[in-house]
Order: C-alpha cells, then structure tokens, then sequence
DNA sequence: AAATCGTGGCC
DNA sequence: TGGCCAAGATT
C-alpha cells in the first residue's frame, strides 16, 4: 500500500541525478551505481556530484579504474574524506576485473563480500542495477520507516523495511524512499504538508516527527594539537605518504610530529630553523578537533624520507584538505614573510 | 561491539 | 558559532 503510494511520488519527483535512471527506465550500469554508493556514503549528493562526473570522464569503466595506480586513486579522491573508500574501491574494482570477468556479481548476498561494501550497499546495488527486491535501509531509510511506524529500535525498523520492501520496481522503490528522506522527511523541519504518506504516518499523528529517530547522545570531542612541518626547497615542498591504515591513510601529506601531546618541534623530519606560522589550522574531525601548528623552514634539498614535490603544482598532490588548508598558510605567509622566528 | 574514520553545509 | 548531520564500512 504505501510502497505504491511512493512509487507513484516517485515517479512525479524524482530528482534528476547524474548516476540514475529515470523512473521505470532500463536499470543503469553497475559499475556506476556502485561507483556512487561508494561516494555517496555518509557524504552529501552536492560534494559527490563533481567528484563522480571526474571519476566516470578518467576511468569510464572498471577495468580502466582497476588498472590505476594506488596514488593517482586517492589524489583523485582527495578532498571526499574518509579515504579507506578509496583504497576499499581500488581493492573491489581489481577483484571484480580478477575474479568476476570484469562484471559485478548480480546478488546482494555476493556484493557484500566485495571490499567496502556492506550491508546497505549492497543492498542497493543489487536493487538498483539488477531490479532484485533487496532490503535497503540507509539513515533516510530508516528515518522514513521509524517515524512512519514510530519506532524506536533498529532492529524494528529493519523489519518493517522488509515488509514494505516491493517485488516490483525494488529500485526506484529504494531510490524513492531516499529521496522522500533527502527531500520531504529531513531530519529537522520535515515537509509534513507535502509528504505523500502523512496520512500514514504516526509521528506526524503524534505531532512530534522530529522526535524519530531515537539518537544516542554523542560523546564530546576532545581537542588535539600537532605541528606540521613545511620544509621547501629550491621550489619544492616535502611531502609523505601516510601509512595505508588509520587517519587520513594512504594519502599524501606534509610531516607532523604526534597528535595529542604537548607537540613538540624535536619531532621534525630533520633540525631546521623553523619559524612557526600563527594561527594555527583548526580542522574539525568526527570524533575530534585539532589545532595543527605549521612550521616553515627553508633547507637544503637532501635525501629526507618523502618526495620534494614541486610547489607550483601542489594543487596535484591530492592533498586531504587538512594538509591543503595547512599549505594554503604556508604560501600565502611565504608571499608576505611576516612568520615569527622560535 | 564500541571506536574509528573527513568534510562541508546548515541553522 | 558550534553542534548536527549526510545513500556506512571496518575492525
């Protein structure tokens, strides 16, 4: 009952969307379903949009994207955070060229054991490109059927998913609920007014729908601090790549010295004059914040761990946007050379 | 199984 | 402006 009533709102306001078809159109290619739920996870659709038509223009298939080089993926990915999506795509793109001929496998259950797809994504995938019924519960998802049936637990929600979930048009279906999320019901101020199944909904009834979902309160976020460390010469810039795993993995940066501890210059790649840059970059994490200190000096070019990179193409470094708010101060101070010597 | 993992926009 | 939030996965 109410998936028809959804479906048929569906097929009135669907938005228009880079990576989808039109409603009730031939299901789209996998490999761009999925190259988009990887992006899209718990990331905005406006941040993905530019970054997805960049992917699809360098490797328009998965074969082009399996046969890149591990660097040239998480430049490319640079900016779009959580940066083990990168390396998990990277990883999926070779085992489906490996292993599958080059095709994703056409089953949820068989998705899900490809890197960086779990439970949602695959899912999704499976309903989207291959019309099979799966049951998709993403946070709109979930926000829809909690206050639909005004539920509190998961696990309730998951269930009531299910038992929504259509034979007929799974993925417009999918694609429907989310955007009745994205667009009706949000969040805060939810469009109750336009909501094609208000007249379904018990939290509208309760007059209270911004009361689901049930969220646990979130711990606070502790501060840190570190230094990082602006060394150039003769043009270039000294930069590492970080370890595969952990913060920011895989990605290029300037050295830093420890995050938490009262930062300290001894923890420098090498002894250099260095002049601290004020203020500091603060940067904002999900689970904390960080006051990032930048120390410049200019040294001879040596044989230090990392790649002189040149600093007039620092733009193709792929930095993460910490490390690219931290060179944008080093730059702009460099042009007016008022850093205070320590 | 709780913690970890980015970033930008919004109010 | 600071907290909240977004088409979650991994360990």
């Amino acid at each position: 009952m109410t998936a028809e009533t959804i479906l048929a709102w569906y097929d009135r306001h669907a938005r228009t969307l880079p990576w989808r078809s039109p409603p009730g159109a031939s299901p789209p290619d996998p490999y761009r379903v999925w190259l988009s739920e990887i992006m899209l996870q718990q990331t905005t659709v406006a941040a993905v949009k530019p970054y997805y038509e960049r992917f699809l223009a360098r490797w328009p298939s998965i074969e082009a994207l399996a046969a890149a080089e591990d660097a040239e993926l998480m430049a490319a990915w640079a900016g779009l955070g959580y940066y083990s999506r990168a390396r998990n795509l990277l990883a999926c793109a070779r085992t489906v060229v490996a292993e599958h001929g080059g095709r994703f496998p056409a089953s949820s259950a068989e998705l899900r054991r490809l890197p960086g797809i779990g439970d949602y994504t695959a899912a999704a995938i499976a309903a989207i490109a291959f019309g099979e019924p799966a049951v998709v519960v993403d946070g709109n998802v979930e926000r829809v059927v909690a206050r639909l049936f005004a539920l509190e637990s998961k696990a309730a929600v998951r269930l009531q998913a299910a038992a929504l979930t259509p034979a007929e048009r799974p993925g417009d279906y999918a694609q429907a609920m989310m955007d009745l999320g994205a667009t009706i019901c949000t969040p805060r101020n939810p469009a109750c007014a336009i909501c094609p199944v208000r007249s379904d909904c018990r939290a509208f009834a309760l007059g209270a729908p911004e009361a689901w979902p049930v969220r646990p309160p979130k711990p606070a976020k502790p501060h840190r601090r570190a230094f990082a460390f602006w060394a150039e010469a003769d043009g270039h810039v000294l930069l590492v790549t970080r370890p595969a795993k952990g913060l920011l993995g895989g990605m290029r940066a300037l050295p830093t010295g420890a995050w938490d501890a009262q930062p300290s210059l001894d923890d420098a790649p090498f002894p250099a004059p260095w002049r601290l840059l004020d203020p500091p970059v603060r940067h904002v994490f999900t689970h904390f914040s960080l006051d990032l200190s930048v120390a410049c000096a200019s040294v001879r070019r040596d044989n230090a761990a990392g790649e002189w990179w040149p600093m007039d193409r620092l733009d193709q470094a792929g930095l993460p946007t910490l490390f690219d708010k931290a060179a944008r101060l080093a730059l702009r101070e460099r042009m007016t050379e008022t850093a205070t010597a320590c």
